[in-house]
DNA sequence: GTCTATAAGCAGATAGAC
DNA sequence: GTCTATCTGCTTATAGAC
């Protein structure tokens, strides 16, 4: 914590966007574990290797920075979640559905909780670009749903609450990853990820009755 | 906003222990809306209708009153959730756990979304509580979901990660009702919270087999 | 218990030299 | 682009009169 991830001698044969995604890295982590207030530009400096007034050249204002971050944490979060309702039987898009969000919660934590701390906070910063990015998705994710039900392909679930819990469950192995491992007495494993997986997916797959 | 919730003449005519209420109750709202560090006491203090100086004098620092309200938060909880998993058949406990969570979540929604905030940024100031008064329950509630699999009462699940489904479903309607209201375009009312519930316990019941 | 006054530090942001 | 220096405002917290 101390010392910085980057030395500045390597950071100066980066260029830009390499060293703007760094900082933006650096941010992330930050802004996850100590909320948007409780994150100084100077610490994400210090963190990402160079000063703070330096940092501000890249970045002018915090709010700027912290759009950014969300920018790419939504960029992420689509290009991943994008078209998987799209084909397929339901069972499998549904199971692909909850593997691929578990994936994210997983392999970008610092992404979803900074996601969740914007939104639980009533996302008062970033809620036009939620409902114009998120909130057509989620949308379009129940329409599938329903379709589904009105072709008599699934039993005739709440397709919206049914979203919101798949959201919820898979959501939660991120964000309340540090009171689970509490539980547990230790860090989450892959295996225990795999074994959310298999249970959140029966549960969904056993309340649309599909195997 | 801008307005004393209590006017101090009316306050003059409580005792210490009502006064402190207020500026707990108030500092839940603020603490979940803000989180820690972008809540200033003397905001707190404002909106509860006494100085910043005068409130410093029933907390004498800003961490004590947050685990202060963190204290009341648990307290509440537990008083709502004692019990609920000691008698009775499979299908009607987890009925009336889930009911209960999800009624803390629509009744307290400040409660449940500061312990959130705190849980997701890795529970760095009140991580010991949460090991001593909420995991014990939790691990509980899990020893009691494995009984019921021992003597074939309900389907071999994951007793652990059904656990923490229940618990992400539930809590997520306090945490995460800003992008829920987003997406219906509304905000959540009685009904989404019974709909809700209603799916929620399909979703539950069904994938532990019973009725 | 409540008030006025103030200390001491850190935050975000800016100016200008090189 | 990176540096030194600085401004302004807000934060928690304290001191002491009444």
């Amino acid at each position: 914590m101390d010392k910085p991830r980057i030395n500045s001698a390597a950071r100066r044969l980066q260029n830009r966007e390499s060293l703007e995604a760094d900082i933006v890295a650096e941010a992330v982590r930050m802004f996850a574990d100590c909320g948007y207030e409780g994150t100084s530009i100077a610490r994400i400096a210090e963190n990402a290797g160079l000063s703070k007034q330096n940092l501000m050249y890249y970045f002018p204002t915090k709010q700027a920075l912290y759009q950014r971050v969300l920018d790419d944490v939504l960029d992420e979060w689509l290009e991943r979640m994008a078209h998987l309702a799209d084909a397929g039987q339901p069972a499998d898009v549904l199971r692909a559905y909850i593997q691929a969000k578990l994936k994210f919660s997983r392999e970008q934590p610092y992404a979803s909780r900074v996601y969740a701390m914007e939104v639980i906070g009533g996302a008062k910063l970033y809620g036009e670009q939620i409902r114009d990015r998120v909130v057509p998705v989620l949308r379009r994710d129940i329409e599938v749903f329903e379709g589904w039900i009105a072709a008599g392909r699934i039993a005739p679930v709440n397709a919206t609450h049914l979203l919101f819990a798949i959201w919820a469950m898979t959501q939660s192995y991120a964000d309340f990853a540090p009171q689970m491992a509490l539980v547990l007495d230790r860090r989450l494993t892959r295996k225990d990820y795999d074994e959310a997986e298999q249970t959140i997916a029966r549960m969904v797959l056993a309340a649309v009755a599909v195997a």
